[in-house]
DNA sequence: AATTAGCACTCGTTAAGGTTGAGTGCTAAC
DNA sequence: GTTAGCACTCAACCTTAACGAGTGCTAATT
């Protein structure tokens, strides 16, 4: 479709535009070492990828920027990959050296970490606590009217909610019921758990008080607060650095975007297996038609567990965000599959 | 100190400033019904307001804005506190009346209400886990290595950690541990719960194996994860429409803060009981010194519990602000009563 | 036929000058 | 003690002009 020579133009104005945030002219192409034509040959090129739609002018007599879908020939088909540099692979390394405890606190970090050294925001999915399985469950009385009720997955998360005892239920009748559940339950994946409860355990448990439904369904309740808790995100403020949101109204869209856990949730979680950019208008959030999101998953034996993706201005460095978004997620895996055993 | 008239028309000046975020001149204050003078008046008094050093002058020609002495001698002076208005009450009504059980959702949502209903940011301090007590204490092995440790107290606030087991203590040893400290603890303060640990249940403790002293570190270093779990926020963003934060640098050095979990805690920990006004400067954090921090305190039973607090620019509604939130520290101390039985 | 030099043209940016108007301080009259 | 009057200040706004980075087109060059 594109000739070589204005794949290779194509590919200077962008990799500039990506540095400078200005439009780019003619002559300041021709004056790269790699490009051997005059300006004019350029501008006559410029003028054909504008007509093509890679390329927009802010106005005349300006240079020119990449349009979406230049960015996205760009992605596609023209940026190099390349390696990590010195100081990111420190940083990587010193970080997954570390020995952590917690689940939850390597998500953070991992986080953190991505938002650190590009300086866009990121957006981290955390494994959703289903594909765990059940390590034990408990349901501690505060009173005689409230309960905390606990579930520990095998792999150390605890899901936990405050719920009603439901009326006339004695004491060690509950207790009863829940060494029944962890008996039966234990080593079951989460997803599955819902069902088991009715299928398998329901009909043993009819000999047990009335109230062994409720008791059922408040068991189940604990899993329902999943979705907020699995996202994480960093450098959010780094958004006001770039010089494209330096007006006010823009970035606050943006920001406020941020707050709302499940837009992000979803925004997260449509995404398939693999490295997946989407470029401006792509993601369907006006407030982010600025904006491009690059995302990876991470999986477990072949199941995907969550999501690590940076959110950044159109004008983002794609080469270094997409190496090192590769690189953080093989290197969670492996991390992680430490608690998977 | 001040004459009747110049109270008054400091009055009128913060007030205006308030509302307009505009330098206020001479003759808009004449305008007013309240002041009965002349411009020429106004304009004597207002220099003499300057030169005490309640007002200042963005530029000679300019009018006049609140010094932060001024905004000082508002707040101790002349602020009338007033009641809320329909709409607020309905909403504070509106939200008190729902039933929740869990206190964090109590916490996260007067959060916010409180920057909803005041277009500011909102910092809540939650209770702090210490002044509850030991509900039930509990160790899940995970497998061989670790186990998470788990802490319920009398509020339905759950505490857990994932910690290492002491190399060679076999589990019906830490069971016995566990039980015992379950029988002995039950109802202790968890601000007693350490030395208590050491005191009255070490020396009982050594009849059983070694490594119980290990497995009393690993109880106690639950609990220390606490301070970041405590601060909630609301409405971050609202501070990108305050007309005195247009400047992406000056709001971003802000959101910064509001990110640094240590640093709102020292904030919002150090005030004494009961309102508290912090104007600018007068907080000591540079990036802080366009902004005011009004915080209250809430208590169970004199104990003061914690914090909720508002950060606005210097020219802040302070009558609102104050008496939505002495308004909603008395509902929350009566909301959160329910906890603390 | 492809490339390039040359040139007129466009248009945002910057600086300079001018006008406006809100506001002040001072003085003199009330 | 209060106020009217007036000269003065200065940010904000507008207009104009010069500048220059960049373009598109045409004609000459390779």
């Amino acid at each position: 479709m594109l000739t070589e020579r204005q794949r290779m133009i194509l590919n200077a104005i962008v990799d500039d535009y990506i540095r400078s945030a200005e439009p780019i002219g003619s002559r300041s192409i021709s004056k790269r070492g790699d490009v051997g034509f005059s300006p004019a040959t350029i501008r006559n090129e410029m003028s054909d990828l504008e007509e093509l739609g890679f390329l927009e002018q802010p106005h005349t007599s300006a240079g020119r920027i990449p349009s979406h879908k230049g960015y996205r020939y760009y992605v596609d088909h023209l940026v190099r990959h390349g390696t990590l540099d010195a100081h990111e692979l420190e940083t990587v390394k010193l970080f997954f050296a570390e020995k952590v405890q917690e689940m939850e606190e390597v998500i953070q970090h991992t986080a953190n970490m991505l938002s650190g050294l590009t300086n866009y925001t990121s957006i981290v999915l955390g494994p959703e606590v289903f594909t765990n399985t059940l390590k034990h469950l408990q349901i501690i009385p505060l009173n005689d009217k409230t309960a905390v009720a606990i579930i520990v997955t095998n792999t150390g998360h605890v899901e936990n909610k405050t719920v009603a005892i439901p009326p006339g239920l004695p004491m060690n009748e509950i207790e009863k019921v829940v060494n029944l559940l962890n008996a039966r339950l234990q080593g079951v994946p989460l997803l599955q758990f819902k069902s088991k409860l009715y299928t398998e355990v329901a009909g043993e448990l009819n000999k047990y008080a009335v109230g062994y439904h409720e008791l059922l369904n408040m068991v189940e309740s604990v899993l329902e607060n999943d979705e907020k808790d699995r996202i994480f995100l960093g450098g959010t403020t780094n958004m006001l650095t770039q010089p494209e949101f330096k007006d006010v109204d823009k970035v606050k869209n943006i920001l406020d975007l941020l707050e709302q856990t499940p837009v992000l949730f979803k925004l997260v979680t449509s995404s398939p297996t693999g490295l997946q950019i989407k470029i401006g208008s792509e993601n369907s959030l006006a407030a982010m038609n600025d904006c491009s999101l690059i995302t990876a998953t991470y999986s477990y034996d072949d199941q995907p567990l969550g999501t690590i993706g940076i959110l950044g201005p159109t004008r983002m460095e794609y080469a270094k965000v997409i190496r090192l978004l590769e690189h953080l997620s093989a290197n969670m895996e492996v991390l992680l599959s430490r608690w998977y055993k």
